[in-house]
DNA sequence: GCCAACGTTGGC
DNA sequence: GCCAACGTTGGC
């Protein structure tokens, strides 16, 4: 067992906020249909992995809470589900295509963490969610930024 | 609402 | 395997 890592996930709050993670305790992280996104989830995320919960299209954007990884990725339901929007004609029950992990709620941060201030900040110009043109919304945290992150929520 | 960037699809 | 067309993401 590996040390944990830290991830980043993005929602949009109209969808599914922090609030809405607080109130659940958790819930499986379903509708990812993005291959790169679910070999995260699928091959390299362990329960125990820290999360930060990014809203987006959100006024304003940013980072909103802490979450972390509670159970392995399993095939994700919705995929079989035709009344679902993420209902994947192709999928079948014996080789399931899309996989999600469980989160669980850690904590909210007072103030959110604007997308602007992530900006300005020199130290973090590496980190995946700044690069130009970037829309994976499952992303990998190196260690430096996830310091840097959780000392500007104030940790 | 706009639109740049990106991923996926499908014809060839 | 190429690549144009299309749909989506997500900041602004």
């Amino acid at each position: 067992m590996s040390a944990p890592r830290t991830w980043l996930l993005k929602s949009e709050p109209e969808t599914y906020s922090i609030a809405d993670l607080q109130k659940d305790g958790t819930t499986w992280w379903e509708g990812v249909r993005n291959y790169q996104a679910r070999n995260f989830m699928m091959q390299e995320m362990q329960v125990g992995d820290q999360i930060f919960f990014y809203h987006s299209n959100a006024e304003p954007p940013g980072l909103a809470g802490l979450a972390v990884v509670s159970a392995p990725a399993q095939p994700d339901r919705t995929q079989f589900d035709p009344k679902s929007d993420f209902f994947d004609p192709k999928s079948t029950k014996s080789a399931p295509r899309w996989f999600c992990v469980q989160v669980r709620f850690v904590r909210d941060f007072r103030n959110l963490i604007p997308l602007s201030t992530l900006k300005q900040d020199k130290r973090l110009k590496d980190l995946l969610l700044l690069q130009r043109g970037q829309r994976l919304s499952v992303q990998p945290v190196p260690p430096k930024h996830a310091q840097i992150l959780l000392q500007l929520a104030g940790e």
